[in-house]
DNA sequence: CCGATGACTTCTC
DNA sequence: GGAGAAGCCATCG
């Protein structure tokens, strides 16, 4: 497991339930700015994780759910998200900049 | 080292 | 506003 696989768990697994967080903001944490794809990627192999990475709380940039077909089933990201008190019309989330959350100080 | 891949981002049309 | 293309960077084989 490569640093930034761990760290991209590491913040995942800090995103507080009912908030949510871009990928390009937990590339951009880490330091490597430019790799919010790879941040997704990292996110692929979140299933072969433990502990489990809340990893549907982590959207695009517009607090679409682009990942949503990376889960058991296309509705199952949304669920998880309304079950914590995350609203989502047209897989986006509403209020994305009010519960968005970003980590502070050091993670590691 | 190189080419291919990707759950992104941004610009253009 | 949707679709296509380019840029970006880390990982994998």
């Amino acid at each position: 497991m490569s640093d930034f696989y761990t760290k991209v768990y590491a913040v995942v697994r800090k995103i507080p339930k009912g908030k949510i967080c871009t990928y390009g903001d937990i590339a951009e944490y880490i330091g490597t700015k430019g790799a919010a794809r790879t941040v997704g990627y990292a996110m692929n192999y979140s299933h072969q994780v433990t502990p489990f990475v809340p990893a549907h709380r982590v959207v695009n940039r517009n607090g679409l759910l682009t990942g949503k077909q990376h889960f058991g089933t296309p509705t199952l990201m949304q669920q998880l998200l309304e079950s914590e008190g995350v609203k989502i019309i047209n897989n986006q989330i509403q209020d994305f900049e009010k519960i968005r959350w970003k980590p502070k100080g050091k993670i590691l």
